[in-house]
DNA sequence: CGTTGAATACCTGCTGCCGGGTATTTTGAT
DNA sequence: ATCAAAATACCCGGCAGCAGGTATTCAACG
Protein backbone atom coordinates (compact mmCIF):
# COMPACT_ATOMS: atom_id res chain seq x y z
CA UNK A 1 0.00 0.00 0.00
CA UNK A 2 1.68 3.12 -1.19
CA UNK A 3 -0.53 5.79 0.27
CA UNK A 4 -3.09 5.67 3.03
CA UNK A 5 -6.12 7.16 1.33
CA UNK A 6 -8.18 9.16 3.79
CA UNK A 7 -11.60 10.78 3.65
CA UNK A 8 -12.64 13.30 6.28
CA UNK A 9 -16.29 13.64 7.28
CA UNK A 10 -17.18 16.37 9.72
CA UNK A 11 -19.56 19.26 9.67
CA UNK A 12 -16.93 21.52 11.18
CA UNK A 13 -15.05 22.61 8.12
CA UNK A 14 -12.45 24.41 10.14
CA UNK A 15 -11.57 21.26 11.99
CA UNK A 16 -11.46 19.29 8.77
CA UNK A 17 -9.20 21.82 7.13
CA UNK A 18 -7.08 21.70 10.23
CA UNK A 19 -6.80 17.94 10.27
CA UNK A 20 -6.08 17.88 6.58
CA UNK A 21 -3.33 20.38 7.13
CA UNK A 22 -1.87 18.30 9.95
CA UNK A 23 -1.97 15.16 7.87
CA UNK A 24 -0.06 16.85 5.10
CA UNK A 25 2.98 16.69 7.30
CA UNK A 26 3.11 12.95 6.82
CA UNK A 27 3.80 12.12 3.17
CA UNK A 28 2.10 8.73 3.12
CA UNK A 29 -1.19 10.20 4.30
CA UNK A 30 -3.32 11.34 1.42
CA UNK A 31 -6.56 13.19 2.07
CA UNK A 32 -8.80 12.44 -0.90
CA UNK A 33 -11.89 14.37 0.11
CA UNK A 34 -13.65 16.29 2.84
CA UNK A 35 -17.37 15.76 3.35
CA UNK A 36 -19.49 17.90 5.60
CA UNK A 37 -22.53 15.67 5.70
CA UNK A 38 -23.32 11.98 5.73
CA UNK A 39 -24.69 11.67 2.22
CA UNK A 40 -21.74 13.42 0.69
CA UNK A 41 -19.43 11.21 2.72
CA UNK A 42 -21.16 8.08 1.45
CA UNK A 43 -20.86 9.28 -2.12
CA UNK A 44 -17.20 10.04 -1.66
CA UNK A 45 -16.58 6.64 -0.13
CA UNK A 46 -18.27 4.89 -3.05
CA UNK A 47 -16.41 6.92 -5.60
CA UNK A 48 -12.96 7.07 -4.07
CA UNK A 49 -12.61 3.82 -2.11
CA UNK A 50 -10.47 5.18 0.71
CA UNK A 51 -8.52 3.15 3.23
CA UNK A 52 -9.64 5.21 6.19
CA UNK A 53 -12.49 7.52 7.13
CA UNK A 54 -12.14 10.01 9.95
CA UNK A 55 -15.49 11.23 11.15
CA UNK A 56 -17.23 13.11 13.90
CA UNK A 57 -19.63 11.44 16.27
CA UNK A 58 -22.18 14.21 16.06
CA UNK A 59 -22.31 15.32 12.48
CA UNK A 60 -25.60 17.14 12.33
CA UNK A 61 -28.20 14.57 13.23
CA UNK A 62 -26.12 11.82 14.82
CA UNK A 63 -24.72 11.20 11.38
CA UNK A 64 -21.40 9.86 12.57
CA UNK A 65 -23.04 6.75 13.92
CA UNK A 66 -25.00 6.13 10.74
CA UNK A 67 -21.92 6.64 8.65
CA UNK A 68 -19.88 4.22 10.73
CA UNK A 69 -22.56 1.54 10.45
CA UNK A 70 -22.79 2.12 6.73
CA UNK A 71 -19.07 1.65 6.30
CA UNK A 72 -18.95 -1.39 8.55
CA UNK A 73 -21.67 -3.14 6.59
CA UNK A 74 -20.90 -2.03 3.04
CA UNK A 75 -17.14 -1.58 3.10
CA UNK A 76 -15.78 -3.62 6.00
CA UNK A 77 -12.21 -3.17 4.81
CA UNK A 78 -12.34 0.58 5.30
CA UNK A 79 -11.16 1.65 8.72
CA UNK A 80 -13.01 4.25 10.74
CA UNK A 81 -11.64 6.65 13.32
CA UNK A 82 -14.18 8.59 15.32
CA UNK A 83 -13.51 12.04 16.73
CA UNK A 84 -15.62 13.29 19.57
CA UNK A 85 -16.11 16.32 21.71
CA UNK A 86 -17.41 14.25 24.58
CA UNK A 87 -15.48 11.94 26.84
CA UNK A 88 -18.74 10.20 27.47
CA UNK A 89 -17.94 6.55 27.93
CA UNK A 90 -21.27 5.27 26.67
CA UNK A 91 -20.66 6.83 23.27
CA UNK A 92 -17.38 5.02 22.89
CA UNK A 93 -19.02 1.64 23.30
CA UNK A 94 -21.75 2.53 20.83
CA UNK A 95 -19.26 3.58 18.19
CA UNK A 96 -16.99 0.59 18.72
CA UNK A 97 -20.04 -1.65 18.43
CA UNK A 98 -20.99 0.13 15.24
CA UNK A 99 -17.62 -0.78 13.81
CA UNK A 100 -15.27 2.08 14.61
CA UNK A 101 -11.60 1.15 14.84
CA UNK A 102 -10.43 4.23 16.68
CA UNK A 103 -11.87 6.73 19.09
CA UNK A 104 -10.24 10.06 19.81
CA UNK A 105 -11.24 13.27 21.52
CA UNK A 106 -10.87 16.52 19.70
CA UNK A 107 -8.30 17.60 22.20
CA UNK A 108 -5.94 14.97 20.84
CA UNK A 109 -2.48 16.10 19.80
CA UNK A 110 -1.17 15.76 16.31
CA UNK A 111 1.27 13.06 17.31
CA UNK A 112 -1.34 10.85 18.90
CA UNK A 113 -3.62 11.25 15.90
CA UNK A 114 -0.87 10.01 13.63
CA UNK A 115 -0.14 7.14 15.97
CA UNK A 116 -3.82 6.26 16.00
CA UNK A 117 -4.00 6.21 12.21
CA UNK A 118 -0.99 3.93 11.97
CA UNK A 119 -2.30 1.57 14.62
CA UNK A 120 -5.71 1.36 13.01
CA UNK A 121 -4.31 0.82 9.54
CA UNK A 122 -2.23 -2.05 10.87
CA UNK A 123 -5.44 -3.69 11.95
CA UNK A 124 -5.50 -2.61 15.56
CA UNK A 125 -7.95 -0.62 17.61
CA UNK A 126 -6.95 2.69 19.09
CA UNK A 127 -8.71 4.47 21.91
CA UNK A 128 -7.16 7.67 23.15
CA UNK A 129 -4.83 7.17 26.09
CA UNK A 130 -6.76 9.45 28.40
CA UNK A 131 -9.94 7.55 27.62
CA UNK A 132 -8.77 3.95 27.66
CA UNK A 133 -8.55 3.80 31.44
CA UNK A 134 -12.03 5.14 31.89
CA UNK A 135 -13.33 2.91 29.15
CA UNK A 136 -11.73 -0.24 30.51
CA UNK A 137 -13.39 0.42 33.84
CA UNK A 138 -16.76 0.82 32.19
CA UNK A 139 -16.25 -2.40 30.26
CA UNK A 140 -15.57 -4.32 33.45
CA UNK A 141 -18.77 -3.01 34.91
CA UNK A 142 -20.64 -4.05 31.81
CA UNK A 143 -19.54 -7.62 32.29
CA UNK A 144 -20.89 -7.72 35.81
CA UNK A 145 -23.93 -5.56 35.48
CA UNK A 146 -26.93 -6.47 33.47
CA UNK A 147 -28.41 -3.98 31.02
CA UNK A 148 -30.18 -2.42 34.00
CA UNK A 149 -33.22 -1.39 32.01
CA UNK A 150 -35.27 -3.75 29.89
CA UNK A 151 -36.24 -2.76 26.32
CA UNK A 152 -39.77 -2.03 27.38
CA UNK A 153 -38.57 0.16 30.20
CA UNK A 154 -36.31 2.09 27.89
CA UNK A 155 -39.20 2.61 25.52
CA UNK A 156 -41.32 4.02 28.30
CA UNK A 157 -38.48 6.16 29.60
CA UNK A 158 -38.20 7.73 26.15
CA UNK A 159 -41.90 8.53 26.10
CA UNK A 160 -41.70 10.05 29.56
CA UNK A 161 -38.93 12.29 28.30
CA UNK A 162 -41.22 13.40 25.48
CA UNK A 163 -43.65 14.80 28.04
CA UNK A 164 -46.20 12.05 27.74
CA UNK A 165 -48.18 11.37 30.89
CA UNK A 166 -48.71 7.88 32.22
CA UNK A 167 -52.19 7.79 30.73
CA UNK A 168 -51.00 8.99 27.33
CA UNK A 169 -48.25 6.40 27.30
CA UNK A 170 -50.70 3.64 28.16
CA UNK A 171 -52.94 4.67 25.26
CA UNK A 172 -50.01 4.91 22.90
CA UNK A 173 -48.71 1.44 23.76
CA UNK A 174 -52.13 -0.15 24.24
CA UNK A 175 -51.39 -0.93 27.86
CA UNK A 176 -53.15 -0.46 31.14
CA UNK A 177 -52.11 2.70 32.97
CA UNK A 178 -51.24 0.41 35.85
CA UNK A 179 -48.67 -1.35 33.76
CA UNK A 180 -47.03 1.88 32.76
CA UNK A 181 -47.02 2.93 36.40
CA UNK A 182 -45.32 -0.28 37.35
CA UNK A 183 -42.71 0.15 34.66
CA UNK A 184 -41.99 3.70 35.72
CA UNK A 185 -41.66 2.70 39.33
CA UNK A 186 -39.30 -0.10 38.38
CA UNK A 187 -37.22 2.33 36.36
CA UNK A 188 -37.04 4.74 39.26
CA UNK A 189 -36.14 1.94 41.62
CA UNK A 190 -33.44 0.60 39.32
CA UNK A 191 -31.90 3.95 38.55
CA UNK A 192 -32.17 5.18 42.14
CA UNK A 193 -33.37 8.63 41.17
CA UNK A 194 -35.88 10.75 42.99
CA UNK A 195 -38.29 11.90 40.30
CA UNK A 196 -38.95 12.22 36.61
CA UNK A 197 -36.30 14.90 36.50
CA UNK A 198 -33.78 12.36 37.63
CA UNK A 199 -35.02 10.01 34.94
CA UNK A 200 -34.33 12.56 32.23
CA UNK A 201 -30.87 13.22 33.57
CA UNK A 202 -30.18 9.50 33.83
CA UNK A 203 -31.33 8.93 30.28
CA UNK A 204 -29.15 11.73 28.97
CA UNK A 205 -26.00 10.62 30.72
CA UNK A 206 -26.47 7.02 29.66
CA UNK A 207 -27.15 7.62 26.03
CA UNK A 208 -30.71 6.35 26.14
CA UNK A 209 -32.22 9.69 25.21
CA UNK B 1 2.19 46.60 12.17
CA UNK B 2 4.41 44.04 10.62
CA UNK B 3 2.87 40.84 11.89
CA UNK B 4 -0.49 40.13 13.38
CA UNK B 5 0.45 38.36 16.58
CA UNK B 6 -2.07 35.69 17.47
CA UNK B 7 -2.66 33.51 20.50
CA UNK B 8 -4.96 30.49 20.31
CA UNK B 9 -6.92 29.36 23.35
CA UNK B 10 -8.96 26.19 23.04
CA UNK B 11 -9.09 22.96 24.93
CA UNK B 12 -9.30 20.98 21.70
CA UNK B 13 -5.69 20.68 20.80
CA UNK B 14 -6.44 19.13 17.48
CA UNK B 15 -8.48 22.12 16.44
CA UNK B 16 -5.80 24.49 17.62
CA UNK B 17 -3.11 22.67 15.75
CA UNK B 18 -5.38 22.75 12.74
CA UNK B 19 -6.03 26.47 12.95
CA UNK B 20 -2.38 27.17 13.50
CA UNK B 21 -1.61 25.16 10.44
CA UNK B 22 -4.16 27.05 8.41
CA UNK B 23 -2.86 30.39 9.55
CA UNK B 24 0.64 29.46 8.47
CA UNK B 25 -0.53 29.90 4.93
CA UNK B 26 -0.74 33.64 5.44
CA UNK B 27 2.70 35.06 6.10
CA UNK B 28 1.60 38.07 8.12
CA UNK B 29 -0.24 35.89 10.64
CA UNK B 30 2.03 34.78 13.44
CA UNK B 31 0.78 32.30 16.02
CA UNK B 32 2.73 33.05 19.18
CA UNK B 33 1.22 30.46 21.49
CA UNK B 34 -1.46 27.86 22.01
CA UNK B 35 -3.17 27.65 25.38
CA UNK B 36 -5.50 24.87 26.39
CA UNK B 37 -6.95 26.50 29.48
CA UNK B 38 -7.93 29.94 30.64
CA UNK B 39 -5.12 30.49 33.12
CA UNK B 40 -2.47 29.53 30.64
CA UNK B 41 -4.08 31.82 28.09
CA UNK B 42 -4.02 34.75 30.51
CA UNK B 43 -0.37 34.14 31.26
CA UNK B 44 0.45 33.99 27.59
CA UNK B 45 -1.44 37.20 26.92
CA UNK B 46 0.43 39.01 29.68
CA UNK B 47 3.77 37.74 28.54
CA UNK B 48 3.42 37.99 24.79
CA UNK B 49 1.06 40.92 24.21
CA UNK B 50 -0.67 39.60 21.12
CA UNK B 51 -2.82 41.57 18.73
CA UNK B 52 -5.53 38.93 18.53
CA UNK B 53 -6.81 36.04 20.61
CA UNK B 54 -8.86 33.28 19.03
CA UNK B 55 -10.76 31.30 21.63
CA UNK B 56 -13.48 28.76 22.09
CA UNK B 57 -16.74 29.60 23.77
CA UNK B 58 -16.77 26.48 25.90
CA UNK B 59 -13.26 25.89 27.06
CA UNK B 60 -13.76 23.53 29.92
CA UNK B 61 -15.88 25.44 32.38
CA UNK B 62 -17.25 28.22 30.21
CA UNK B 63 -13.79 29.64 30.17
CA UNK B 64 -14.13 31.38 26.83
CA UNK B 65 -16.51 33.90 28.32
CA UNK B 66 -14.26 34.60 31.26
CA UNK B 67 -11.27 34.98 29.03
CA UNK B 68 -13.07 37.40 26.74
CA UNK B 69 -14.13 39.55 29.65
CA UNK B 70 -10.62 39.49 31.04
CA UNK B 71 -9.17 40.68 27.77
CA UNK B 72 -11.83 43.35 27.28
CA UNK B 73 -11.18 44.83 30.69
CA UNK B 74 -7.42 44.40 31.00
CA UNK B 75 -6.24 44.65 27.41
CA UNK B 76 -8.93 46.46 25.43
CA UNK B 77 -6.64 46.84 22.44
CA UNK B 78 -6.41 43.09 21.95
CA UNK B 79 -9.05 41.76 19.57
CA UNK B 80 -10.98 38.62 20.31
CA UNK B 81 -12.50 36.16 17.87
CA UNK B 82 -14.76 33.52 19.34
CA UNK B 83 -15.19 30.09 17.82
CA UNK B 84 -18.22 28.06 18.68
CA UNK B 85 -19.72 24.69 18.04
CA UNK B 86 -23.21 25.99 18.54
CA UNK B 87 -25.16 28.24 16.25
CA UNK B 88 -27.06 29.19 19.35
CA UNK B 89 -28.01 32.80 18.89
CA UNK B 90 -28.13 33.56 22.59
CA UNK B 91 -24.44 32.79 22.95
CA UNK B 92 -23.49 35.26 20.26
CA UNK B 93 -25.06 38.16 22.08
CA UNK B 94 -23.39 37.17 25.33
CA UNK B 95 -19.97 37.01 23.75
CA UNK B 96 -20.37 40.27 21.84
CA UNK B 97 -21.47 41.91 25.06
CA UNK B 98 -18.43 40.49 26.79
CA UNK B 99 -16.26 42.21 24.24
CA UNK B 100 -15.71 39.75 21.41
CA UNK B 101 -14.98 41.29 18.04
CA UNK B 102 -15.73 38.26 15.93
CA UNK B 103 -17.92 35.20 16.17
CA UNK B 104 -17.45 32.16 13.98
CA UNK B 105 -18.72 28.63 13.94
CA UNK B 106 -16.28 25.78 13.79
CA UNK B 107 -17.65 24.86 10.43
CA UNK B 108 -16.17 28.05 9.01
CA UNK B 109 -13.95 27.74 5.97
CA UNK B 110 -10.34 28.79 5.92
CA UNK B 111 -11.04 31.71 3.65
CA UNK B 112 -13.74 33.17 5.85
CA UNK B 113 -11.56 32.79 8.92
CA UNK B 114 -8.84 34.80 7.26
CA UNK B 115 -11.35 37.41 6.18
CA UNK B 116 -12.69 37.60 9.71
CA UNK B 117 -9.23 38.15 11.13
CA UNK B 118 -8.52 40.95 8.70
CA UNK B 119 -11.85 42.63 9.33
CA UNK B 120 -11.45 42.44 13.08
CA UNK B 121 -7.88 43.73 12.98
CA UNK B 122 -9.05 46.70 10.96
CA UNK B 123 -11.33 47.57 13.82
CA UNK B 124 -14.52 45.95 12.57
CA UNK B 125 -16.78 43.29 13.91
CA UNK B 126 -17.22 40.03 12.07
CA UNK B 127 -20.04 37.58 12.54
CA UNK B 128 -20.07 34.56 10.29
CA UNK B 129 -22.17 35.03 7.18
CA UNK B 130 -24.44 32.09 7.90
CA UNK B 131 -25.08 33.44 11.38
CA UNK B 132 -25.53 37.12 10.72
CA UNK B 133 -28.96 36.60 9.21
CA UNK B 134 -30.17 34.53 12.09
CA UNK B 135 -28.57 36.90 14.53
CA UNK B 136 -30.13 39.97 12.98
CA UNK B 137 -33.51 38.30 13.22
CA UNK B 138 -32.93 37.45 16.85
CA UNK B 139 -31.90 41.03 17.54
CA UNK B 140 -35.14 42.28 16.08
CA UNK B 141 -37.04 39.85 18.23
CA UNK B 142 -35.11 40.98 21.26
CA UNK B 143 -36.40 44.47 20.73
CA UNK B 144 -39.95 43.19 20.80
CA UNK B 145 -39.73 40.18 23.05
CA UNK B 146 -38.50 40.26 26.57
CA UNK B 147 -36.01 37.70 27.89
CA UNK B 148 -38.98 35.45 28.71
CA UNK B 149 -37.52 34.18 31.97
CA UNK B 150 -36.22 36.43 34.73
CA UNK B 151 -32.84 35.72 36.35
CA UNK B 152 -34.51 34.38 39.44
CA UNK B 153 -36.69 32.08 37.38
CA UNK B 154 -33.68 30.77 35.52
CA UNK B 155 -31.94 30.11 38.81
CA UNK B 156 -34.89 28.11 40.04
CA UNK B 157 -35.22 26.26 36.77
CA UNK B 158 -31.62 25.14 37.13
CA UNK B 159 -32.26 23.83 40.62
CA UNK B 160 -35.33 21.98 39.44
CA UNK B 161 -33.19 20.32 36.82
CA UNK B 162 -30.83 19.20 39.56
CA UNK B 163 -33.64 17.20 41.13
CA UNK B 164 -34.31 19.57 43.98
CA UNK B 165 -37.89 19.60 45.22
CA UNK B 166 -39.77 22.81 45.81
CA UNK B 167 -39.11 22.57 49.52
CA UNK B 168 -35.42 21.95 49.05
CA UNK B 169 -35.12 24.88 46.70
CA UNK B 170 -36.87 27.15 49.16
CA UNK B 171 -34.43 26.13 51.89
CA UNK B 172 -31.47 26.59 49.62
CA UNK B 173 -32.48 30.08 48.55
CA UNK B 174 -33.91 31.12 51.92
CA UNK B 175 -37.37 31.60 50.45
CA UNK B 176 -40.85 30.53 51.33
CA UNK B 177 -41.95 27.36 49.53
CA UNK B 178 -44.85 29.42 48.26
CA UNK B 179 -42.51 31.74 46.47
CA UNK B 180 -40.73 28.91 44.77
CA UNK B 181 -44.11 27.46 43.80
CA UNK B 182 -45.09 30.77 42.26
CA UNK B 183 -41.87 30.99 40.33
CA UNK B 184 -42.24 27.48 39.01
CA UNK B 185 -45.78 28.10 37.96
CA UNK B 186 -44.76 31.30 36.22
CA UNK B 187 -42.01 29.45 34.40
CA UNK B 188 -44.43 26.76 33.28
CA UNK B 189 -46.94 29.37 32.18
CA UNK B 190 -44.33 31.34 30.26
CA UNK B 191 -42.76 28.37 28.57
CA UNK B 192 -46.08 26.68 27.88
CA UNK B 193 -44.90 23.25 28.86
CA UNK B 194 -46.88 20.58 30.61
CA UNK B 195 -44.64 19.41 33.41
CA UNK B 196 -41.17 19.42 34.88
CA UNK B 197 -40.11 17.18 32.04
CA UNK B 198 -41.03 19.93 29.64
CA UNK B 199 -39.05 22.38 31.73
CA UNK B 200 -35.91 20.30 31.42
CA UNK B 201 -36.34 20.00 27.68
CA UNK B 202 -37.01 23.72 27.39
CA UNK B 203 -33.93 24.52 29.41
CA UNK B 204 -31.76 22.26 27.29
CA UNK B 205 -32.93 23.60 23.96
CA UNK B 206 -32.54 27.19 25.10
CA UNK B 207 -29.07 26.93 26.53
CA UNK B 208 -30.18 27.60 30.08
CA UNK B 209 -29.10 24.23 31.38
C1' DC C 1 -38.92 -29.16 34.31
C1' DG C 2 -38.26 -25.69 37.32
C1' DT C 3 -36.64 -21.09 37.88
C1' DT C 4 -35.85 -16.55 36.75
C1' DG C 5 -36.73 -12.15 34.64
C1' DA C 6 -39.75 -9.41 31.74
C1' DA C 7 -44.14 -7.77 30.93
C1' DT C 8 -48.57 -7.33 32.29
C1' DA C 9 -52.25 -5.70 35.80
C1' DC C 10 -54.35 -4.15 40.15
C1' DC C 11 -54.82 -1.88 45.12
C1' DT C 12 -53.95 1.66 48.89
C1' DG C 13 -52.47 5.86 50.49
C1' DC C 14 -49.85 10.06 50.59
C1' DT C 15 -47.14 13.82 49.01
C1' DG C 16 -46.04 17.20 45.83
C1' DC C 17 -46.92 19.13 41.48
C1' DC C 18 -49.95 22.09 39.01
C1' DG C 19 -53.76 25.43 37.75
C1' DG C 20 -56.38 28.96 39.38
C1' DG C 21 -56.35 32.85 41.81
C1' DT C 22 -54.70 37.52 45.11
C1' DA C 23 -51.48 40.76 47.11
C1' DT C 24 -47.27 43.27 48.88
C1' DT C 25 -42.59 44.94 48.37
C1' DT C 26 -38.59 45.97 45.72
C1' DT C 27 -36.32 47.29 41.82
C1' DG C 28 -35.51 49.49 37.40
C1' DA C 29 -36.64 52.31 33.86
C1' DT C 30 -38.68 56.48 32.06
C1' DA D 1 -41.98 60.83 40.54
C1' DT D 2 -44.28 57.20 38.34
C1' DC D 3 -45.05 53.03 36.30
C1' DA D 4 -43.90 48.20 35.02
C1' DA D 5 -41.78 44.14 36.00
C1' DA D 6 -39.70 41.10 39.21
C1' DA D 7 -39.64 38.98 43.47
C1' DT D 8 -41.87 37.82 47.37
C1' DA D 9 -45.84 35.34 49.86
C1' DC D 10 -50.28 33.08 50.62
C1' DC D 11 -54.84 30.13 49.64
C1' DC D 12 -57.53 26.34 47.55
C1' DG D 13 -58.55 22.24 45.06
C1' DG D 14 -57.45 18.35 41.91
C1' DC D 15 -54.95 14.82 40.25
C1' DA D 16 -50.63 12.75 38.87
C1' DG D 17 -46.66 10.87 40.53
C1' DC D 18 -44.54 7.89 43.77
C1' DA D 19 -43.91 4.25 47.51
C1' DG D 20 -45.32 -0.02 49.01
C1' DG D 21 -47.19 -3.92 48.14
C1' DT D 22 -49.48 -8.59 45.25
C1' DA D 23 -50.20 -11.49 41.27
C1' DT D 24 -50.41 -13.72 36.56
C1' DT D 25 -48.50 -14.94 32.06
C1' DC D 26 -44.80 -15.97 29.07
C1' DA D 27 -40.21 -16.85 27.22
C1' DA D 28 -35.56 -18.17 28.12
C1' DC D 29 -32.01 -20.86 30.15
C1' DG D 30 -29.92 -24.42 32.45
Amino acid sequence: MKYIKIILADDHDLLMDGIASLLHDVPQFKVLAKASDVLQAMDDIKALQPDLVITDISMGEKGGLELTRFIASEYPLIKVIVLSMHDDVSHIGTMIDAGANGYLLKNVRQQELQQAIITVMEGGQYVQQSLSTKFAKAMQQDKQEKPLLSPREIEILRLIALEYSTLEISERLFLSPHTVETHRKNIIRKTKVKSVVGLINFGRSNGIL
